[in-house]
DNA sequence: GTATAGTGAATGATCATTCAGTCATTGCCA
DNA sequence: TGGCAATGACTGAATGATCATTCACTATAC
């Protein structure tokens, strides 16, 4: 038997990096989501984007759900890398969050997408499972933040709402793609200060 | 020609109110995406929930996306009265702020589906064209707070986000159905003053 | 009798997922 | 070293499910 030939190899260019396949079928979820949100990230149009065969993403996930897990969790892990990259440990708490804050929004800005999968993912059904595999499959260093020294200095709040008061702010602002200048962005960080500590 | 006999007429009970099947279907959407998102909203399940036809759905609407419009404006419309119907129009800004703000927290928290369905398609791809006609269909009297006097006490940013750190909290809080006690929610409702307002 | 609301089976499109088959790589034996 | 079987990535057409929307028809209201 046998008969079509429908296998294009790799052209593996000059024996260099091989491709990332799975990363790129992430990419494109990610930027299908942004742009269309889940209802327009089909698994063909994501592969197609991702410039693979549709079976491919499954070789690489179990189903679409994985793979909208998979690549929430590595958006949140870049993220808080990220965020914490800048952050001088000696410096004040103050001024540790302002850092992590434009941390989080500087990244987000330089690519919308991810904060847009992000606060889609956040609201949908998919959050709470989501969040549950995040907390377990690795240690957020946004959330190591939370000692006790630092809790003395916020709200007497879940740290869930701390984290939507003083955090969120930024991905949402990042997400909506709204342009503003240096000075808003520092009342918005502060005002997100203001918003998470005890008055 | 002629056949089957496909029509349950309508049972009008005891000559009572009619049935509304439009608002009916308008429920059924907004429970349905909430519990499910939606993903989780085909038509034949909204119209299944409401207790209709399928056919009847668009006897109303002439497409999904305008049932969702239209669901998505009466979810504001009624919040709007919710955030005003306790407001007292001679008290301090501050004042009339936190009743609003417990307005909508106790609206919402009432029948959460409605909080839920809200942050999913304001973080969908609807929300740009779904705010659009809010704004163009009807007088909103969250909005109507603005004035130059109101203003000159709120710090110098766009309204969106103005909205976004005093009233959205409100709403995120009421559809992640965390419970908290007055003490935490008046923290909150403080924070969100805190955040809105100059330093 | 005309207009309006309602019905649910039928239609065609699209979706997630599968699979038989192709190619590249690797490890193993001679 | 050269040959080769096994392994796993990759492909895209095929499958069956599900979806939005339509429609021929029926009942009710005016």
């Amino acid at each position: 038997m046998t008969s079509t030939e429908p296998y294009r190899p790799v052209a593996t260019p000059t024996g260099a990096e091989k491709v990332d396949r799975a990363g790129a079928v992430r990419r494109a979820l990610r930027s299908l989501v942004a742009e269309h949100g889940f209802h327009g990230a089909s698994m063909s149009a994501v592969a197609k984007r991702a410039g693979v065969a549709t079976g491919t993403a499954y070789v690489h996930y179990e189903s679409k759900e994985a793979l909208v897990f998979a690549t929430y969790l590595e958006v949140k892990r870049e993220l808080g890398t990220a965020a914490m990259s800048a952050v001088d440990p000696s410096a004040s708490f103050h001024e540790r969050f302002l850092t992590m804050w434009f941390g989080i929004y500087r990244h987000l800005q330089l690519e919308p997408e991810r904060a847009r999968f992000l606060v889609q993912v956040d609201s949908s059904p998919f959050a709470r499972p989501a969040h549950q595999l995040a907390m377990s499959a690795y240690d957020d260093p946004i959330m190591a933040e939370a000692t006790p020294e630092t809790l003395a200095l916020l709200a007497p709040l879940p740290l869930d709402i701390i984290y939507e008061l003083g955090l969120a702010p930024a991905i949402r602002l990042a997400a909506s793609g709204i342009e503003l200048d240096e000075t808003a962005l520092g009342l918005i960080a502060n005002a997100c200060w203001r918003a998470m500590t005890t008055a």
